[in-house]
DNA sequence: TTAATAATTAGATTAATATCTAATTAGATG
DNA sequence: CATCTAATTAGATATTAATCTAATTATTAA
């Protein structure tokens, strides 16, 4: 993810009103006139603060009749807040490293992270740790081969208590996809890619 | 922590200078000579951005000599981070939580996240849950008496492995403080207050 | 004490923002 | 089609922000 973009974003969040219409669409979608009504703002104005929301991406617009329903974009917020952290504390996204520090750097995480007995200590907070971890872990899917919840659950397991969280991390970062209950391993031409600091 | 410091966080974060500035400084400290030349920008600009950082909290100033020399406040950036998501996703502090609910709501995030065996299955990422784990742990310690760090890592290994992080939690929310190598609980009174989601 | 260097403050300018009212467009329904 | 409602766009305005140059203050060092 590019600077600007994170830059955008927090612009978008450093004003009340619209850090008001996302607490507001955390309890559900609503409309322009609900919107409007509560925080004692025209309609123009709220669409005005919709329409930043929706570019910076932290916002989806449905239409129903004709109404304009908001919702929030929840994994998308997360994420930027996310490369936002990585961006701050990892010097912008180093896309200078080389690939023999880039390798030397994963053992490090690896040995870090994952006790002798194979089991991973915890889930790095760090987004290139975490995202060291999480390949480590899915490497060891075949890709293409559908496995259901349950065997997803079991693999993760052996790894870690926590199955959903590293479930939901495979998804948001595209190590798998989801399509109707089965979960399907990406080849690693889709994997987030290292340098960008997605 | 209130709206409008949140708030003010992301605008002082809304602008690209603002941005690299911070990222210059996770590599260490410096000053505004420095910055001035690498962003070109003249002096009394780099002031202006840097009085906004620091009046955000985001930066600390240090003076030597005639330089005064910038650096980053790691630990307040992440908890502004932490309260703004909190604040998007649980409409804002919910302060008008009831003692009932309150009550019913540790119960299920105690549930939820420690296993039969007593073991802490991963540190939650949602901020309120995870200050409902540490106090959990924290309680268990006897107010006033000193710990050696030794002895800290013992006890939190009791419910999970990554001890280093929880005990910077401990520290970080005030339900310890650290002297010289000693760690000492701090009373119930003085820990981070349910209701203002920090 | 004086000279040198760094930082801040003052003052000015230009650009961007938030907000409103009025006009227009888009859809739905009688 | 005519009308109603919701949303957007246009246009205006007042406020805030980012940036510069010039002047001032603070600190060190000769």
């Amino acid at each position: 993810m590019q600077l600007d973009k994170i830059v955008n974003v927090h612009k978008v969040l450093g004003d009340p009103n619209r850090m008001r219409i996302l607490m507001m669409l955390s309890g559900g979608e609503m409309n322009g006139q609900m919107l409007a009504q509560r925080l004692h703002l025209s309609q123009p104005t709220v669409t005005f603060h919709a329409s930043k929301l929706r570019e910076a991406g932290l916002v989806r617009e449905r239409r129903d009749k004709n109404h304009v329903y908001f919702s929030l974009q929840p994994e998308y917020i997360k994420e930027v807040f996310d490369a936002s952290l990585s961006f701050i504390f990892n010097k912008g996204g180093e896309s200078s490293m080389s690939v023999a520090t880039n390798e030397t750097f994963k053992a490090s995480v690896l040995k870090n992270f994952f006790g002798k007995d194979g089991r991973l200590r915890s889930i790095p907070a760090q987004y290139k740790k975490k995202l060291v971890v999480l390949e480590f872990m899915v490497e060891q899917l075949s890709p293409g081969q559908p496995y259901s919840e349950k065997e997803i659950n079991e693999f993760i397991k052996q790894f870690h208590e926590d199955y959903a969280t590293i479930r939901r991390e495979f998804i948001m970062h595209e190590y798998m996809y989801r399509e109707n209950g089965i979960y399907v391993r990406n080849p690693r031409e889709m994997w987030t890619k290292w340098e960008e600091v997605h």
